[in-house]
DNA sequence: TTGAAAGCGATACCAA
DNA sequence: TTGGTATCGCTTTCAA
């Protein structure tokens, strides 16, 4: 067990032949015309041997890793992330890269993108909030070829993913007025990881409400029942409110059923992302669902593109999300 | 921009020294002594010319790479994994491992070791249906030094770690019966990723049923309303019922509502996960708690003893559970 | 206190 | 059709 690894030099010294010839039929480089018995040998040298390349001298020798990383802390979670995960892993790895999510110890900015360098990754993915512009410099100057920011707004210093929850607000307050409310209220999850994805539901909200003059106001909210029965007075104020996702919509329709309020009769319900417990509730509850199924084979398209042309991109982005309302009793 | 990065030559060449100086100053390493001049000369070069080391390198000439693996696909989703995640990072890049999340694009066995063996991680966990003998021999061959399975039971091949699902259903069937049930019903989720976890927890609770004389029916329901509504005999003859987790929990309540079957009355309920639902519905959920938070700084102190020994370990687990009843009004 | 140079494992050029 | 060998970036021994 204190074997060192096999190395190409040991299947060659097997199989009779050179490192080069190894090298040659283990990537069956087109170029390179070997017999078709020398090629056996090395495959059943390699094989005996258990032989595995090793990736890092491979990445030293050609300069190119095929690494992609993706900061798993600016990856949501849940089934729809993940599957979106699995679905992109997909997609690069039938490409030829590789990808590995990798934290970098909750660090940002500069030191982050040190940390990402060190594996010389071909591209990374990371929340814009980790990426100013000198981080994008070290990785630049580190050869990464890709750096695409994930984020609510896109990014002025490099390609960016952007995830629309402007739009979702939009979408339901939208709704609520289509179906009568003339004020409504916008749920902003206290919660500091959720804070600023509220904010970028309000503000689509926000617009839809001025546009057709409705008022909005907005209703900072903590995950619990104390925290929601101590905005009841809003609740008894509007018509309609978006609860920024199902969970706080359950939370809501939980709190405003023991104080006596309808839904919808008093006042409509909006949530989002769709959950199976959406369903569950009565009434059933009305939502906006994310389609995100197109944005894999999107990022990955964009991302080859980048990995392959030399000069850095233009900080552009696609926009993959399609938001749809499902709509059902609570509005 | 096509500018290639900054090797540490280049840096030894701006600061006026040689490479190997560069070297000890960067990692300060104690053997060596240089002058707080020089020092002070390297760091200014390196930090001008923005040089990151190439890790590929590094592990190519000391034979540790200092990489641990996980397998993405073996990570269940949800906020209680995820931060279990970041603090195993947190424990391991104190020590000064890198962790990152490798899928290995849904392999298992040789081929996904092969994956994982290429970049000479020296450690690598995945779940145990991934790690049969032949894949963790070629790991070990490739130089890692720790293999650790992550299941719901011990693997015989490696170390591993377990995931104590029968202590869990054993922990509900347990408090049922304290509350007086007669027949307890236990679900299996059809789903196909529930499944498996299901049947652990339904054994513990079996195991439980049986030593106290009750008798316990397996429901294997679907995630769906009619899917249950399908099983209401079922839920009619017992009077208590194991859910599987929380959201099950609420998709029974839910139909048994609507069916005038009365919780906790007519039968009494138990989901697990503790989610922030369990509060909300009525009566309010019990519920098992699952808590890991001894698991990262277990989990790393293992990986540590196993990454420094010579020999391989033998198969032994840690088992880093510690399930909690919390008792509400459904039971 | 510092430098020269060997070597880790794989690739790719140039010869044969 | 195959082999020899320089090379990638870094660490580390040995000399100076």
């Amino acid at each position: 067990m204190n074997a060192k690894p096999p190395t190409s030099l040991d299947v060659a010294r097997l199989a009779g032949v050179s490192q080069a010839t190894v090298s040659y039929v283990l990537n069956d480089r087109p170029g390179a015309r070997v017999s078709d018995e020398t090629r056996e040998r090395v495959r059943e040298a390699a094989e005996r041997l258990g032989y595995v390349p090793h990736a890092g001298a491979r990445t030293l020798r050609t300069g190119r890793s095929g690494l992609i990383l993706i900061s798993m802390d600016d990856v949501p979670y849940g089934p729809l992330a993940i599957g979106m995960l699995e679905e992109l892993d997909r997609e690069l790895s039938r490409r030829g890269y590789t990808l590995v999510q990798y934290g970098a110890r909750r660090l940002r900015g500069v030191p982050a993108a040190r940390a990402w360098a060190e594996l010389r990754p071909v591209a990374v993915l990371a929340g814009a909030g980790k990426l100013d512009e000198q981080a994008v410099a070290v990785l630049r100057s580190a050869g990464v070829k890709a750096v695409v920011a994930l984020g609510a707004h896109s990014s002025a210093v490099t390609a960016s993913v952007v995830v629309d929850h402007a739009g979702i607000g939009a979408l339901a307050a939208g709704h609520l007025i289509d179906r009568g409310c003339r004020t409504i209220a916008a749920v902003v999850p206290a919660e500091p990881g959720l804070r600023e994805m509220g904010e970028h539901r309000l503000s689509g909200a926000r617009r839809v409400a001025e546009a057709r003059g409705v008022p909005l106001t907005r209703a900072d909210l903590p995950f619990s029942e104390e925290g929601a029965a101590a905005l009841l007075d809003v609740w008894r104020r509007v018509d309609g409110v978006f609860a920024y996702n199902d969970d706080y919509a359950m939370l809501l329709m939980t709190v405003l059923r023991d104080a006596g309020v309808a839904v919808p009769g008093d006042v409509r319900m909006v949530g989002c992302d769709d959950l199976p417990l959406a369903t569950l509730l009565r009434p059933r509850l009305t939502t906006v669902r994310i389609d995100v199924s197109a944005m894999p084979s999107l990022l990955a398209r964009r991302l080859e593109e980048l990995m392959e042309q030399e000069a850095p991109a233009e900080p552009d982005h696609i926009h993959p999300w399609n938001p749809v309302l499902v709509v059902r009793e609570s509005s």
